[in-house]
DNA sequence: GCCTTGACTTAGACCTTGTCCAATGTAGGC
DNA sequence: GCCTACATTGGACAAGGTCTAAGTCAAGGC
C-alpha cells in the first residue's frame, strides 16, 4: 500500500491528499468496490473528495495496471486491488459478497485450436456463482 | 425461431408485429446483440416499435429461459439467443466481436474445496479475451 | 523558504443504459 | 364483429459514468 505509493511516485504520480485516500480504501483482500462506494468511504476520511477525483483515480490506476476492472453483475463496474497475483472470482448470486479464487490447471489450454476461429487469444477470466454460507443460512 | 415462436405461443404469448420482429432480429449464430442494437435492427422493419418495447420483450424471453444476458464488457448488456446449448464466449478485445466457444473439460471441477470458502458453487462462466483475424490484420 | 507552473481537483452539465408509468391500441376468445 | 385483458407507446426518471472550464496546489528551481 505504501509500497503502491512509493511505485506510483516513481511513475511521476503527484501525491495528493485525494490520491493518497483512494490508496488507502482500496487496501486488503478480497477487496471489490464500486467506483461509489470507494467515493463514500474516501468521503469519511477526506469530505471534500469529489466523485469525478475517485473516477479519475481509479481509471489512472487501471491504466499503470495496479488496479482491475471487475464486471461481474450487470451493475457498476468493480475495482479490484489484487493485480499482481492473477486470480479469478467467486459470487454470491444473492447478496453479491466477491472472493479472490484460485482454480487448479490451465483454462486456456481448454479451448481447442478448432474453437479459437482465428482469434489471438491471450487471457481468460474465469466467474464462479453460488451462494455464499451467510446467505445459505 | 418459428420454433421459438411456437414455442412462446404455447406459453400464453400474444403474438404482435413487434414481438415477431425482436424475435426475427436474434435469430441466427454467434449473435450477441445490444438491447439498442436489437432496437435499431427491428425499426428497420417495423419503424414504430419502442425502445421501451424492445426492453420489456427482452426481458421476457430473459424469463422465459430463451434468451441469456451477458456481460462481457463494462457497457451495455448484451443478449444472447443460444440459450439452449450451453457454451462459453471469446471476445475480441478491438472491435468487441463475440464467438460462442465450447472448451474442453469442466471448469466447476477445477475450484478446489478449499477455495470455495464455504459457498455452494452451482456454475462457471469463461470469458476469452484475445483479437480477432479481422482486427489482426 | 518562496515562486512558478503544469498537473490536479472540483461542481455540475451531460451522456448512456435501463426502468417506470399513464394513456392508448390490439390479439384472440367468444 | 365485440370485448377486454394484455401489449405498446412516448416521455419522465434514475443510476452509472464522462467531460469541461475554472480554481487549487505539489514539487522543482531559485
Ligand atoms: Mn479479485
Ligand atoms: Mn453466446
Ligand atoms: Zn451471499
Ligand atoms: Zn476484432
Amino acid at each position: 500500500m505504501s509500497d503502491l505509493l512509493q511505485r506510483l511516485r516513481e511513475r511521476g504520480w503527484r501525491l495528493t491528499a485525494q490520491r493518497r485516500v483512494v490508496a488507502e480504501v482500496l487496501a486488503g483482500d478480497h477487496i471489490h468496490l464500486t467506483a461509489d462506494e470507494v467515493h463514500a468511504r474516501a468521503t469519511e476520511r477526506l469530505p471534500e473528495i469529489s466523485r469525478a477525483t475517485v473516477y479519475n483515480t481509479l481509471g489512472e490506476l487501471v491504466s499503470l495496471g495496479e488496479l482491475l476492472e471487475v464486471s461481474t453483475d450487470h451493475r457498476a463496474t468493480r475495482y479490484d486491488p489484487n493485480a499482481r497475483r492473477p486470480h479469478h472470482h467467486l459470487l454470491c448470486d444473492r447478496c453479491g459478497t466477491i472472493r479472490d479464487v484460485h482454480p487448479t490447471g490451465d483454462a486456456l489450454s481448454a479451448l481447442p485450436e478448432s474453437e479459437r476461429f482465428g482469434y489471438t487469444v491471450s487471457g481468460v477470466e474465469l466467474t464462479y456463482r453460488g451462494i455464499c454460507p451467510n446467505c445459505a443460512a
